[in-house]
DNA sequence: AGCACGCCGACT
DNA sequence: GTCGGCGTGCTC
């Protein structure tokens, strides 16, 4: 009996073949099933979606080629993971088969059956020699009541669950207690836990190895990130696929694993931009959890009732989320309190209208933090730019450090006297004198991170700790923690009090438990509060309560202190109303303000956006193939009631001589925008011909996009 | 995306 | 006379 299998194969949706492929096969194929198959010249990997017992319509026999091989000993991809990638491709408008593949370890593509069979082999033995004098139970930390009360609540909700937790309520703790009980349901559950950044895996994964490894044993717990080898990858997928690990930690890629006993998803800091992925299929990470639960749940559902939770965490949720929970479609858990009682820092806002002119560091703010020192506590400066100024200028002739491939300054960075483009990466040395007239004086203007720490350590010469030594200055961002192992190092000399003040990008404001410090400073807040991006000051307020969240962690030590920890923010405009909120830790009525906002300019969560962007050598080409696109749907956008703007070129125009280019649609309903942009895709691989679009390179939708 | 096929400059 | 530049076009 022959069969005529479809499988979808790593092509682009822009590539003009369609969701999958018919090939022939002599075997009975199970949807999901991995398999090899030849693609024009070349043998690729596929997945099996489903089996149809009758040759294709409109595609002559000879022409349909045969499966080259299955690959053995792996289990077919069951059916929820497969709705998942299905949903994805479709809400996201990309390749079936691009997004199947783009979800599988890259290295099971050129994995042979016999090393695919090794591997396998290898890693049942590990698990077979397993010490069996595993514990039985869990040692548990006792709960706070609130804790006690989120995790009640997760157990019996029947829908998503948001976790409004402030910082420091001990969210972590309720995670690690609700994984515990998602596992010890069943031998085949299984948990996903994502945070949003790679940097804040290796201490979650230690939490969760002490509290599971010795119940489930060395292989219970794996980790899927970017930064992880191809090895490791492989190794990790296939223990969450065959159910090996019980607990899969990792970033956005995580939410696509393969994980046929998954009971529960936890999302943490579930407000932060990076679970929104910014190239290939842009999906978020966040919304395909909330989905990936349900069709679990449905899945769980046929053969028992159990069901698979979901958990978004935030102490400063995204509007989204905290619309959906205001609707009732989450549920809400608070746990407003510190554990240990601890109070969230005061705000102490610094006029900068009423400082000397030109100072970089208010004097009170410097003299706070020199008390501070002398105190034996640690302080926290946040400054959200790499470098030591963002430009170097040319006061005689006004030449400025123009990158010459992107429409962008490069930066100055004096420690190795390079002038460095944060966009496309070129680098060159600092020219000694201005290029452009000869001019000796040429000077950084503004700030980064490299120039604050230089004065702080000037400010803070005189200063002795408690033990009498000279106050310790450090910096921490991309650039100091490029070295494998660094970010690790830095960390390890804030924690153990060798270092006083901390100066450093968004990167040293998220998650990490340092116990002594009790100001953080914010330096250069404005910026967000002008920002033309609806979201700028979402993200500002979830960045100071994320970035306040780190002082006076520790409830005992700040009182011993006989002090209350403080977070100061250096602002030219203190009349903010986000400060309002900001000061009473009020992160519901900052929400109600901004929802308030949106729900009158029609903006998410009220209304629905997508993107299309493109690519292209010049400019004009690139919008010319926007405003092809664009006039292609006119007629179907009237129909569906969705609007399309003007074709207008990105903040940032130009990035590796690429000009870039977006036309924003704007629908009243998700459904609405759906039905356009499908209805819309053989238009945009159409305009891609067009005269005038000559030159294009590609195009991409961005779905529900974070920037506009 | 790959990888072919296909038409024009500097080399053994 | 060939090796090879990357411009279009197809992949069941």
């Amino acid at each position: 009996m022959t069969f005529w299998p479809n499988v979808v194969v790593a092509t682009p949706a822009h590539s003009g073949v369609g969701a999958s492929l018919s090939y022939r096969s002599e075997l009975a194929l199970a949807p999901g099933t991995l398999v090899r198959v030849p693609l024009g010249a070349r043998e690729v990997l596929g997945v099996v979606w489903d089996n149809a017992q009758a040759p294709p319509e409109g595609l002559s026999a000879e022409r349909t080629r045969s499966i080259a091989g299955v690959l053995e000993g792996l289990p077919a991809l069951d059916e929820p993971w497969r709705q998942l990638v299905q949903f994805a491709a479709r809400y996201y408008q990309r390749g079936l088969g691009e997004v199947a593949l783009a979800a599988l370890p890259p290295q099971l593509r050129d994995l042979s059956n016999v090393q695919l069979a090794r591997r396998l082999k290898r890693r049942a033995q590990a698990t077979a020699l397993d010490p069996s004098d595993r514990q039985a139970t869990a040692t548990e930390p006792a709960l706070s009541e609130e804790q006690h009360g989120a995790l009640q609540a997760l157990a019996s909700a029947d829908r998503p669950v948001l976790l409004f937790g402030a910082t420091g309520s001990g969210k972590t703790e309720v995670y690690l207690q609700a994984t515990q009980r998602a596992l010890s349901g069943s031998d085949q559950a299984q948990v996903l836990v994502m945070v949003p950044e790679i940097n804040l895996t290796p201490q979650l994964e230690a939490r969760f190895r002490e509290r599971f490894e010795p119940l489930y044993g060395t292989g219970a717990v794996v980790c899927l990130h970017s930064g992880t080898t191809p090895a490791q990858r492989l190794g990790a997928w296939l223990a969450a696929h065959t159910g090996q690990a019980r607990i899969v930690l990792g970033t956005r890629m995580a939410v696509l694993a393969s994980l046929p006993g998954l009971r529960l998803i936890v999302v943490d800091e579930e407000h932060d931009p990076s679970y929104k992925s910014q190239e290939g299929a842009r999906y978020s990470a966040r919304d395909l959890a909330i989905y990936r639960a349900k069709v679990q749940t449905e899945a769980l559902a046929a053969q028992g009732g159990e069901r698979c939770q979901v958990v978004l965490g935030s102490a400063t949720p995204s509007l989204e989320s905290w619309h959906a929970a205001g609707q009732g479609r989450y549920l809400r858990v608070d746990m407003p309190a510190r554990i240990g009682g601890g109070a969230l820092p005061r705000l102490r806002l610094v006029d900068m209208n009423h400082q000397p002119k030109g100072a970089v560091l208010a004097p009170p703010l410097v003299q706070a933090m020199a008390e501070r020192i002398g105190r034996g506590e640690q302080c926290l400066v946040l400054l959200n730019r790499r470098g030591y100024a963002p430009v170097l200028a040319c006061h005689d002739c006004g030449w400025k450090s123009a990158c010459p491939h992107c429409s962008a300054y490069r930066v100055f960075h004096k420690l190795d006297r390079t002038l460095r483009c944060h966009h496309c990466g070129f680098t060159e040395r600092v020219p000694r004198a201005c290029p452009e007239c000869g001019n000796l004086d040429i000077a950084p203007v503004g700030r980064g991170t490299e120039q604050v720490e230089e004065q702080l350590a000037g400010l803070l010469a005189d200063v002795r700790r408690s033990d009498g030594a000279p106050a310790r200055v450090a910096r921490m961002d991309a650039d100091s923690t490029r070295q494998k192992g660094s970010l690790q190092a830095q960390l390890a000399t804030m924690h153990s009090g060798e270092v006083d003040v901390l100066v450093g990008t968004q990167m040293i404001a998220k998650g990490h438990d340092f116990r002594r410090i009790t100001l953080v400073a914010s330096v250069n807040a404005d910026a967000a509060l002008f920002a033309s991006d609806y979201r700028a000051p979402e993200r500002l307020f979830a960045l100071l309560m994320q970035a306040g969240g780190r002082a006076g962690r520790d409830a005992a030590f700040v009182s011993s202190q006989g002090t209350a920890s403080e977070m100061w923010v250096q602002t030219w405009h203190p009349q903010h109303p986000l400060f309002d909120s900001l000061r009473r830790h009020d992160y519901p009525a900052f929400a109600e303000t901004e929802l308030a906002e949106r729900h009158r300019a029609g903006m998410p969560p009220f209304g629905h956006q997508a993107l299309l962007r493109a690519d292209a050598r010049t400019q004009q080409a690139a919008q010319a193939y926007l405003s092809g696109a664009a006039e292609a749907a006119a007629a179907l956008a009237q129909a569906q009631e969705v609007t399309l703007y003007p074709a207008v070129p990105l903040t940032i125009q130009r990035v590796a001589n690429v000009e870039r280019a977006q036309l924003l649609v704007e629908a009243a309903s998700r459904v609405a925008l759906q039905r356009f942009l499908a209805a819309w895709q053989p238009a945009l691989l159409e305009c891609r011909g067009l005269p005038e679009a000559r030159g294009l390179i590609r195009f991409a939708v961005d779905v529900d996009p974070l920037a506009i």
